[in-house]
DNA sequence: TGTTATTATAACATTAAAAGTAACAGCAGA
DNA sequence: TCTGCTGTTACTTTTAATGTTATAATAACA
């Protein structure tokens, strides 16, 4: 999976928790997003694996599984794709030479610091942050639009 | 690019700088990254433009233009592809769906710390680091072989 | 001053991964 | 039962990176 899957993961999330008392059919939903309805019902699936969102095949009716305070950006990010980091180390080195042979081992422990970094601040966020983030910039975009 | 680039950067320069006595064809670097040396010759020149490395054309000499004690794992990092987070944001979105329009913006702001504290963390490992645990790889290595 | 080796670079082909698309079986609800 | 929707699969398209080839320019040296 590419690095912006995250991004509609959480958007998903964000758009569904949004419009509980609404229609949610994988169409309205790939329509926010600019995609199908395909794609978007895949992506679902993502979440649903990761026992993230409750969907009901036939009822256009999905739902988060927890508070929104309760599931972090680390928890979707982990949804996205499994042993997927943000930096890969190089495996395919030559090992015959010395260098090639110890290098993906050596770059192997700091990207892990950094990993674990990275995740760190992701454990921090929660989907609630990002909802009231949006309703704020939605507020603030339609004072805005008044004046 | 994608994020496995760096790796191979930072393989490239710990590679030079330990055989600076030795012969350094893009041939020769190219076989210890298991690829080819046109590849190995590209990507010299994304660390020549990053002001990593000095080359010359016709002579197989490049050389890191600094001390590998100040050089850091993110200097390589940005030489690797400029604007291109670790994370990437879909701006692709429905503008007239106000989540889809809300939800870009909001998701940069909490990008931009997790990028931030990558970063940091890649500030702090250095060539020199590397060169270290890779002598020390090699020496293990070694050392498990003779027994 | 040639000759050979090498780099820098461009053009093109290949590959691989993600996304787009279409189709269809199965469930939900009226 | 009928309609709308989901879950899933298969296939096509797109895109980005890599592999490959070729060529001009420079370096080193006999």
């Amino acid at each position: 999976m590419a690095n912006n899957r995250l991004s509609d993961l959480l958007h998903i999330l964000v758009y569904i928790q949004m419009h509980q008392n609404q229609k949610l059919t994988s169409d309205l939903i790939a329509s926010s997003l600019n995609t199908n309805p395909s794609l978007a019902r895949r992506m679902m699936g993502q979440l649903r694996k990761a026992d993230l969102l409750e969907t009901t095949q036939g009822s256009a009716t999905p739902k988060l599984t927890k508070d929104p305070k309760d599931i972090t950006v680390f928890d979707v990010y982990l949804a996205t794709c499994p042993d997927s980091p943000l930096l890969k180390v190089d495996h395919n080195t030559s090992k015959e030479c010395q260098v090639g042979n110890a290098i993906p081992g050596v770059l192997n422990k700091y990207y892990l610091d950094i990993q674990s970094a990275a995740e760190a601040k992701m454990r921090h966020v929660t989907i609630q942050d990002l909802i009231n983030d949006v309703e704020m910039s939605i507020r603030h975009h339609l004072m805005v639009a008044e004046q």
